[in-house]
DNA sequence: TTGCATTAATCAATCGTTTGATTAATTTTG
DNA sequence: CAAAATTAATCAAACGATTGATTAATGCAA
């Protein structure tokens, strides 16, 4: 069956994200990642291609979905800057459970700058949702709603960096927050409403005028 | 010589940061590394026993310059919470270009928890590190300088978050701020006075009672 | 000469990939 | 429908290349 087909080859990269997140391109031996999913090591090669044909795979599943979720809200002409930022922070807030091992398999190919197509794709993909915020946050100064003098680049670096600290050093951050935030329930239960708390807070602080 | 030994050994640790920052661990190989250093191969070996012997030893190079910077601006008695946070950003700004690699090669190695002694000694370097933050937090919401409803987890993660965000992937940060963030004098020039300026605002924003 | 530093050569192990063969599924043909 | 032909999926085995590490020989200063 072509499901079976599709299922298999979801499976493979459901496994692939996760071993690579842990281990990084380097480190994951495709004898490992085939090993963990159960097929045969010729399975990587016959369905990607190569090694680095089921790594690019991996994005390429998640990007046609990350391209429009923020795209809508940035063009809702209903609402304020400040409830933008207030859903754009409760979606980001979200997104970091669902992603866990993708967030962290994104981040560590950025870090080290390769100069190939799918660093470069995902520079593209990451700018993109970061353009929609830039746009609210210019629109929130020229509404008068935030301050004039914010550094938007920087409010941006603190919102990903915050998150990304958070979640690419788990033992640090469980021995910060004192909770394991490697335990879903957890992440449900107490991660994810302080992240968006705190955030919210954070940016009225800084962007609104008082 | 003594000092020549000692002088070359430096030299190894400091292309093996560089490479090890560049590529990760296992995708830095040593043959790549004694090259970068024009050295024998088995030199590495030599020296610091293994690969990752030598990838050790760069850390323990760095941990007891790490340990005692901060601990001294804790104990001061002489200034308030926020001053001490101030200074605190000043230090932690300076740093981002200090040890640039260093910082990419450490958080790349947290991201990955492996369970071994070398991430046990950097979680508790880190969090050393950390308690000096939690510590002036503290004291000045016990002074009454910091509003009482902080969240300080965050707030270091935050603080720590952006830095990172912005040294671990420079194509972004480059791209959001507009200028080469990976060419020393802009750091000197232009990043190093942003991240301190706006750490600071943001910091006063949140934790300063109006 | 003695002891440390350095080298080229070599080691077993593991890497990603390819192969040829076999099985399962699908399509075509009579 | 049933048999034959074709395609797709899967496997164990092996490939050459590269890995980290070791060896034995050499260089060299004290």
């Amino acid at each position: 069956m072509d499901k079976d087909k599709i299922d298999k080859k979801d499976h493979i990269l459901d496994v692939a994200e996760r071993v690579f997140s842990e281990k990084g391109f380097d480190g994951a031996s495709t004898r490992l990642i085939s090993g963990e999913a159960g097929v045969n090591m010729a399975m990587l090669n016959y369905y990607f291609g190569s090694k680095e044909g089921l790594f690019l795979a991996i994005f390429q599943r998640k990007i046609s979905s990350f391209q429009n979720i923020l795209q809508n809200l940035g063009n809702d002409e209903t609402i304020g800057a400040w409830e933008k930022m207030e859903k754009y922070i409760e979606l980001y807030g979200e997104k970091i459970v669902n992603n866990n091992c993708f967030q962290r398999l994104l981040y560590q190919e950025m870090g080290m700058n390769r100069s190939n197509d799918l660093s470069d794709k995902l520079r593209d993909m990451l700018l993109k949702n970061v353009t929609e915020l830039d746009k609210i946050l210019n629109e929130g100064i020229a509404r008068g709603e935030f301050k004039k003098d914010i550094d938007i680049p920087m409010v941006i670096a603190t919102l990903y960096g915050t998150k990304n600290y958070i979640l690419n050093t788990p033992l640090i951050a469980s021995a910060l927050l004192r909770y394991d935030i490697q335990d879903e329930k957890m992440i449900e239960a107490r991660l994810k409403p302080q992240i968006k708390s705190f955030m919210k807070n954070l940016m009225k602080a800084y962007l609104l005028n008082n």
